[in-house]
DNA sequence: CGAGCGTATGTAGGATCCAATTATCCAGAG
DNA sequence: CTCTGGATAATTGGATCCTACATACGCTCG
C-alpha cells in the first residue's frame, strides 16, 4: 500500500476551512507526484490520513475535479486525472493563447522586487540543472511569477492547466539528457522573457512566451506520443 | 421573501447524483436571473425547496464556486458572484484570445445537422429581436453551437464564461434599444461567421469572432461603466 | 441621544450513522 | 483453463445531529 506512505506536508492554515484544506493537500499531492495518474482516491483513506471525517474530503474531490485534477464517476472510486496527449495538447493550444496575455496584463504591473525574484528563479534553474524534479518545480514557478500581475481568475485558470499537466511534463522532463540542447533553448527563451518584462515591452513578452509554448508543445507531442504514460 | 416563489424547473435526471442536480438547479437560478447578484444563498432554503439535505446543496456551492457563478466565505452566507466591470472585462479579454481557438478547432468538425442548426438560430434571433431575453437565450445558443466540435475542456471554460458574464450582458441588453443599429451589427457578424463555419474557413471565422468580442466588450465597458448595476 | 459591548439567535462547518451501489472474490460451468 | 454468475465485502451518496462561528439585536454607559 503506498498510499500509507504519504507525506501531507500541508498543515492546516488559520481561518480556512477543513474543505480547503484537505483540497490543497489532495492537489499537492497529485501535483508533486505522490498520486499518479489513474490511482484511485478512497476518500476514507485520505480521511484518515488527515485525520478529518469524509465530508471535507467529498468537497475537496469535487473542487479538484473542477480543476480537471480528479475524475468523479458516481458511486465509485474517485481517481487521479489520466489525461491522453490529445487532452494535453488541448491545454497547451489554450495556454498559447491565455499565458500571452497573461503576461502582456502582468508587465505593466510587476514590482522590482518581482523582477529580482524572477531573475533568481532564472539562474537558480541553471544552477540545479542537473536535478529534473528542482528544474521542473523552478520552470513553473518562474512561468507563474511571470503572471502575478496578471487578474486573479486568468491567473487561477492558468495555474489549473500547469497543474492538471504536471504529470505529462514530469514523465517528458525525464527523457530529457541533462547535456540535450533543450536547456539552453529553455534557458534562452526564459532570459528573453525576463528582459522583455523588465523593459517592460508588454507585447513582445507575449509573442516570447507563445513561441515558448508552441515550441514546448510541438516537442512534447513528438516525445509522449510514441509511448505509453510511464 | 422573492425566493420562496422560485421554480426549480429542472427534474432530476437518471443516474445523476443529487449534488449534480442541485449544481444544475442552482447554476440555472443564477444564469437566468432568478437569483440576483449579490444575493444570499442559505444552504437550507435551497435544501428545503429541491427536498432534498444540506449535503448536496454545499457540494454544488463548491462546484459553482469554482465556476465562478457563486462567491463563498467561509461560516458565512453563500452569494451569487457580482462581478465588477473590470472582471467583465477580464472575462471578455480571455473569451476574446480563447473562443477563436475553440471556433478554429470546432470548424473542420462540424455536422451538417449542426450548420443548419446554426442557420436556425440565426434567423430565430431576427425573428424575436424584440424580446430581449429571447435574444440573449439565442444568442447564447449561436455561439456555443459554433464550438460544439471543439475539445470538452475549452467548451467547458468557454461555457463558464458565459454563464459568469450572463448578468452583465442582460444588463447590457436592457439598455439597447430595439431599433439599434447594434441589432443589425450583431446580425452581420453572426451571418459572417456562419458562412466561414460552413466554408470550412477556421482562421477566417476565428478572425471574425475575435473581432465580434472585442466589439462587444468595448460597447459593454462604454454602456456598464456610467451605471451602477441594475 | 449615540456608541460600544454583551447576549441571543440563526446559519455554516463537521462528525456520525444509514442505505444504495459497486467492486471483489470464489465457485461452477463451458 | 477461462469465462460467467452470484454472494459478500467495501465504498460512495445522502440524511440527521451536534458544534462553532457570525451576525443581529438590545442593553448599558458615556
Amino acid at each position: 500500500m503506498a498510499s500509507d506512505a504519504q507525506q501531507w506536508r500541508t498543515r492546516r492554515q488559520g481561518g480556512e476551512s477543513l474543505s480547503h484544506f484537505v483540497t490543497r493537500a489532495i492537489r499537492e499531492a497529485i501535483v508533486s507526484g505522490l498520486l499518479a495518474p489513474g490511482e484511485r482516491i478512497p476518500q476514507e483513506q485520505i480521511a484518515g490520513a488527515l485525520d478529518v471525517s469524509r465530508i471535507p474530503v467529498r468537497e475537496a474531490l469535487r473542487q479538484l475535479e473542477s480543476e480537471g485534477l480528479v475524475h468523479l464517476t458516481p458511486n465509485s472510486f474517485a481517481r487521479v486525472a489520466k489525461l491522453d496527449i490529445t487532452e494535453v495538447r488541448e491545454i497547451y493550444l489554450m495556454r498559447e493563447r491565455l499565458e500571452p496575455l497573461a503576461i502582456e496584463l502582468s508587465t505593466p504591473r510587476l514590482t522590482e522586487a518581482q523582477l529580482r525574484q524572477l531573475r533568481n528563479l532564472h539562474t537558480d534553474i541553471e544552477a540545479d540543472r542537473d536535478n529534473p524534479e528542482t528544474v521542473l518545480q523552478l520552470d513553473r514557478e518562474f512561468h507563474l511569477a511571470c503572471y502575478e500581475g496578471a487578474p486573479a481568475r486568468l491567473r487561477r485558470i492558468v495555474g489549473d492547466f500547469w497543474n492538471a499537466t504536471q504529470h505529462a511534463r514530469r514523465a517528458y522532463s525525464n527523457t530529457v539528457r541533462p547535456d540535450d540542447d533543450e536547456h539552453e533553448v529553455m534557458r534562452a527563451e526564459h532570459y528573453l522573457i525576463y528582459v522583455a518584462l523588465k523593459e517592460g515591452d508588454s507585447e513582445q513578452a507575449g509573442a516570447l512566451l507563445r513561441g515558448h509554448i508552441a515550441r514546448t508543445r510541438t516537442r512534447l507531442e513528438r516525445e509522449l506520443s510514441g509511448e505509453a504514460g510511464a
